[in-house]
RNA sequence: CGGGGCGUGGCGCAGCCUGGUAGCGCGCCUGCUUUGGGAGCAGGAGGUCCCCGGUUCGAAUCCGGGCGCCCCGACCA
């Protein structure tokens, strides 16, 4: 365990210029990251001890539940990334060995994992199988940000579950959730799992694991007994109040009013009380269709990927002049193209009639009924707001990052890379593959983020860099420097990692460094230590300071250290 | 990919408009004093002013091109 005037550990009293994020200015403060380029970071000393208490606690939970731990290459032919359709990705990176061989570095492993299950696993009797790694990954992003947060190169556990068939693979994508829940929950993060996006090559199911924080960059919408990305988010929309029912609907004059707002407006409704019709052209076939949502609604475009089962775009103006009627004023009504509706604003007709465009300039219709006076396919597309309710409970959105995904992959990789092995019957079948990502890179940064203060980071007691920061404020020759170098031999001989701040520095930026380094425990020994008969710990967390008896300080010290969040 | 901003000792910044000795705070080194909240005094080291080109007697400063970095948005298998 280092002694702090032998250890590299630049603490900085100012923030770099351009971070914004709280864990970014902090972690590079406090000396455990320094930036290379752009999304590219060095980890120093005490942030890698960080970063492998994380791995380490991850590898022991993946060794539970089965897990062959193993290590893949980063730098990989192209070949296998052609065969499986992800060698277009532009995150990938791409590059050419000396004899011009087209070569890619690895932004996730299932196709050289796949490709060694297809040459390995021969028999049911092999199956299920866990493979995992620590290794490095790359990717291209468009736009790192954030420190640590969103990098171009970052290590990831991933592993790989191999099973017989879909049933084999929910039982392994089960264990791999207790196993994650075990993960954050020792490692001290709060966490959300929450149902999320598979994706358009997906497969069958996916779910996040979601630290909330301020930098967070994705958002989950959350009530009690429900939590999920707001990209798949369903929820019940707050009423609103409709307009009676007409026996047919009747046009408004409305000149000039092409906004929801406007139409609203004039006619004194809320902007609920319209609906708002979306068209988009189908990427796959190239098909016109007409989204429609409530007024007050937005359209959620993932939500509505999935719905159509296709890539889409807005239609041009043009298009919807041509085959719908004047922008600003289309509607459902007397449309031939299909009609996507809402559930939000299915659910709310009973009762009550809407407000939709005319097809015809500076008109709207009202009295307008889903069903009586359209036809229509019933969908869930809109985006999920705060307020809303799941099950009668209220939603809420908070930031948050995300620190781990589980996919169900399905055959999407042993289909193309020919994974199969023999069943009973002598007959080849695909292998059934899941796909589990965990970031130690990212749970640091979401640890400093959700549990630093004013003074610094608050480190988790499983993840800090070191159990114990123990400060001396002793001089050479000194009975406290004495005191503290036996405290220094004792406390690491009850198993703590101690950092042992011996430099020759005054109090006050002893105490500073500390604070910003945020271990769970600071040790003082002074002059007023000895005078006292008592050794002061500060607990970082609400920067509490306690006292322990000096006879038997360390088991003492040891013994507090174990209370510690 | 769209929008905005920034590049000057290790960190944070001024100087640029109006061209003429490269500066400040912190940090670092030496000595003395100090020692329970970033201490004082004295001395000192450290910079291709992002790069290339141009204008000029002279460029950190003006002009052109390039590179890098950050933030917002889009994207994120």
């Amino acid at each position: 365990m280092p002694r702090l005037s032998e250890y590299l550990l630049p603490t900085e009293r100012d923030p770099p210029a351009d971070a914004e994020a709280i864990s970014h200015k902090l972690m590079v403060r406090a000396g455990l990251i320094r930036q290379v380029g752009s999304g590219l970071w060095s980890w120093l000393p005490a942030g890698w001890r960080t970063h492998q208490r994380i791995v380490q606690i991850v590898r022991e939970e993946m060794d539970a539940i089965g897990g062959q731990e193993l290590l893949l290459p980063v730098l990989q032919p192209a070949e296998v990334w052609r065969r499986t359709g992800r060698y277009g990705i532009e995150e990938l990176f791409k590059l050419k060995d000396r004899r011009g061989a087209d070569m890619v570095l690895a932004m996730t492993h299932e196709e050289v994992i796949t490709t060694h299950a297809a040459q390995a696993i021969r028999s049911y009797r092999d199956l299920p199988m866990i493979l995992y790694h620590f290794q490095v990954k790359e990717r291209d992003e468009p736009r790192p940000r954030a420190g640590v947060l969103r990098t171009r190169e970052f290590v990831m556990k991933d592993s790989y579950s191999f099973d017989l068939d879909r049933e084999g693979l929910e039982a392994s994508y089960e264990r791999h959730i207790a196993a994650y829940d075990r993960m954050f929950d020792r490692c001290g993060l709060e966490w959300y799992r929450v149902h999320a996006d598979v994706g358009m090559m997906g497969g069958h199911g996916a779910d996040e694991y979601m630290a909330p924080c301020a930098a967070g960059e994705n958002e989950v919408a959350l009530a009690p007994g429900y939590a999920a990305n707001v990209e798949v988010a369903t929820a019940d929309p707050q009423p609103v109040a409709l307009p009676p029912q007409l026996t047919a609907p009747e046009a408004v004059e409305t000149p000039g009013m092409t906004t929801i707002e406007a139409v609203a407006t004039h006619l004194a409704l809320p902007p609920g009380a319209l609906l708002k019709a979306f068209p988009v052209i189908k990427q796959e076939g190239g098909e016109l269709v007409m989204v429609v949502v409530r007024g007050d609604h937005r359209v959620n475009e993932i939500k509505l990927r999935n719905a159509l089962r296709s890539d889409f775009r807005p239609a041009h103006p043009q298009e919807i002049e041509e085959r719908i009627g004047p922008p600003g004023y289309i509607g459902p009504v007397g449309t031939e193209i299909p009609i996507l509706l809402d559930a939000g604003a299915a659910a709310n007709g009973a009762g009550g009639s809407y407000v939709t465009g005319a097809n015809r300039s500076g008109a709207h219709l009202r009295g307008v009924e889903p069903g009586r006076d359209f036809g229509f396919e019933l969908v869930d597309v809109r985006a999920v707001v705060a307020g809303d309710t799941h099950a009668g409970a209220t939603i809420r959105i908070e930031p948050a990052i995300e620190v781990g995904n589980l996919f169900k992959l399905g055959t999407r990789y042993s289909e193309p890379l020919g994974a199969t092995y023999l069943d009973q019957g002598g007959n080849a079948k695909l292998i059934w593959m899941g796909s589990y990502g965990f970031g130690p890179a990212r749970t640091a940064a979401a640890a400093v983020e959700q549990f630093a203060d004013a003074k610094g980071i608050s480190w988790p007691r499983a993840i800090s860099p070191f159990d114990v920061h123990l400060v001396t404020l002793g001089k050479p020759g000194s009975a406290e420097l004495a005191l503290s170098e036996r405290l220094y031999d004792e406390l690491q001989a009850l198993g703590l990692a101690v950092l042992y701040d011996d430099r020759e520095s005054g109090p006050g930026e002893k105490f500073a460094d500390a604070e910003l380094l945020g271990c769970p425990a600071r040790v003082t020994v002074g002059r007023r230590t000895l005078e006292a008969g008592e050794l002061e710990v500060q607990v970082r967390r609400g920067l509490e300071a306690r006292t322990v008896p000096l006879e038997g300080a360390a088991d003492a010290v040891a013994e507090l250290w174990r209370t510690l969040a």
